[in-house]
DNA sequence: ACTTGACTTAAAGTTAACTTTAACTTGTAT
DNA sequence: ATACAAGTTAAAGTTAACTTTAAGTCAAGT
């Protein structure tokens, strides 16, 4: 089975110029082309789903290219392929943690808002503040002391 | 207790410039100024962290400078502001969920490499692709047809 | 009085990741 | 034969989010 641009385009939920620019970044390697088109095939989705999750992880198009190139060296690049990989894996771990934290002080904005709204004002809570620290500004001790020279 | 925009930047790991740059959109009401220079109180922490937060959720500036906005507008907003809330909480969620998918495909990876290495050549594992669908491609039927006009 | 260091603004510059445009080719339908 | 739809490239344009630069203010230390 073979598909047009516009179709992986359309699965992959992005524009065919989009695909174009990724191509001319080197990111689509092997990609045939047939009358001077593009044809992508089976065997190019493999690839496809693994540049997708490296586009979620907000991995830059630069370090996308890096992988790639080092996957067309073949073996001899096998242990730096592996560690960009963990080194991914930390930074998407890394990203998780984050959201995590987020979510909490979303949660309590949410019971925040739910609260002021049957009271019909912020008064109400507005003193009251999210526990969990997700900035360095929470951990600062109360003696807190600024840098002197 | 009062800090200079220096430690401020410290403490949320910026750049000065870039604070200013945050004030200059909106994004940092009620700072003081003493003698033109901006003063960040105890009060300005419960803000900066939020801010922090919407930051780390990808929450681009035009939107949280309209949710500052809306908060400067009173009790009027709250609702709005719930809705705002909402909307981001389910935003993260996403995201997390992409994340987590993304997380499996590269712990595949992990093992594909490692175990390419030990047997010294990926000719071992390269016809074996993660099975965690990440893409639509992955939900595509086998008998996907394409669109016929 | 004068230098220093940390701040200020306004404006221009940078970077990444696309997006748009213009001019062109090609296979298929009428 | 001709028009049309879908593709192509190269190059210019766009946008968000900073970052840098230049010129200036201000309080404290010598």
């Amino acid at each position: 089975m073979s598909y047009s641009i516009k179709e992986i385009a359309k699965i992959m939920g992005i524009t065919p110029s989009t695909l174009r620019y990724y191509d001319s970044e080197g990111l689509l390697p092997n990609v045939k082309k047939v009358n001077g088109r593009r044809v992508f095939e089976d065997k190019d989705f493999k690839w496809l789903r693994v540049l997708n999750c490296m586009k979620n992880i907000n991995m830059p198009i630069k370090k996308i290219k890096e992988y790639v190139k080092l996957a067309q060296k073949g073996d001899a690049t096998l242990q730096e392929r592996y560690n960009l990989i963990l080194q991914q894996k930390e930074s998407i771990q890394k990203q998780i943690n984050e959201l995590n934290t987020c979510l909490k002080e979303f949660e309590f904005k949410e019971w925040y808002y739910k609260t002021a709204i049957e009271a019909g004002t912020e008064k109400v809570v507005e003193n009251i503040s999210s526990i969990s620290p997700t900035l360095e500004i929470d951990k600062i001790p109360k003696n807190y002391k600024k840098e002197g020279k």
